[in-house]
DNA sequence: TCTATTTATTGAACTTGTTCAACTATTCTC
DNA sequence: GAGAATAGTTGAACAAGTTCAATAAATAGA
């Protein structure tokens, strides 16, 4: 059941009844993505918070010098959002791509207004999810600022492996924050 | 009265019954500190969340190396948490500490779990307070790894002018990722 | 008000990371 | 399977930021 994975990665953040599971559950809809292929771009409005139930996608901007910076690699039982697009319906900055062929779940903004009407534990659960986001990403500012180049690409290889071995090292460069050119360079006198 | 602020905080977030916020309001308690006295220290846990009446806060880490590295300032209106360590009893990795005589109100773990039971609105209140914080550190991680120090320099001391008048070129220095003779010689050819 | 301490400035040498360009290897695509 | 496009490597010159040390300025205590 494609549900599965969903159904478990929200109860590891908060106990709910199986009612509530699956009323949850039904307002997300599968969607298919072809390798290459776009689930959000840059300049629209984000209409979907998502869940990756396989596949990869990475999220990044593109800046004012064309610069590519990834904010994040979402693999299976990862989340796919713009919060500040998706609730204030503002133009994302944000691109989200597949990086092979992938499938997620997809809820639609009334469909999650109403779900944090009915079910009340839903505003638990995304609180409690962005709580934890906020840990990470308070987390992954300091390393940027305390930790080489090096450190944090050593740091990101051990730590996930599995998402490393599905990029090239262009995008593991532009989610370090650093060129391309010099991940070489720092690849080769490991 | 010293609730007024907290209150007004509230509602620029959620639509409630001036009996919820009475409610959430009783729940919290003042407590002032003198300039450099510390309301968090790392290793220790968190055993509040808070919010700023007046004066102003640093709140950073030290890294193994000795660095500190500040995660942001809270002045009047801001929150200070540390989500991890008051959560999940965790030593804090946070230090907090008043730059000038402050006021704060403070909830503690047992009076903010009830607060949830009792006061469903505060679930939302949360769930929307940190789906804006996620935002906001997307965008400094993003913009401590596409702009030069100048630029950061320029956009902080622009955005936040009552902020920085409060502080040392050090605190600046430790916030922005940069060494403070670094700030220094940007500062110079201005 | 004097002294101790902290903060800010500056320069020189150094390290980290960038840019550009040329080349090689890989992978799409038809 | 050939050609086109993309990704990875390398080097040289450069820019951004650090480190260390010495000095000056500001502040905090007593």
């Amino acid at each position: 059941m494609i549900y599965n994975s969903l159904k478990k990665n929200i109860q590891k953040h908060v106990q709910l009844s199986n009612t509530e599971l699956e009323t949850i559950s039904s307002y997300f809809k599968p969607q298919v993505l072809k390798k290459k292929e776009f689930l959000l771009t840059q300049g629209s409005i984000c209409k979907f918070e998502g869940f990756v139930l396989n596949g990869c996608f990475r999220v990044f901007t593109i800046d004012k010098k064309g610069n590519e910076n990834t904010l994040y690699f979402a693999t299976k039982d990862w989340w796919l959002m713009d919060i500040d697009s998706f609730m204030n319906r503002k133009p994302s900055n944000l691109n989200m791509q597949a990086l092979e062929d992938s499938k997620v779940l997809l809820i639609n903004k009334a469909d999650k207004l109403a779900l944090y009407e009915s079910t009340p534990i839903v505003e638990k659960l995304f609180r409690i999810m962005s709580q934890k986001a906020i840990v990470a990403w308070q987390r992954r500012l300091i390393s940027n600022q305390c930790q080489t180049a090096k450190e944090r690409y050593l740091y990101f290889t051990n730590t996930y492996p599995n998402i490393v071995s599905k990029l090239t090292d262009k995008q593991v460069a532009s989610y370090l924050g650093i060129t391309h050119e010099f991940l070489s360079k720092i690849k080769k006198n490991n």
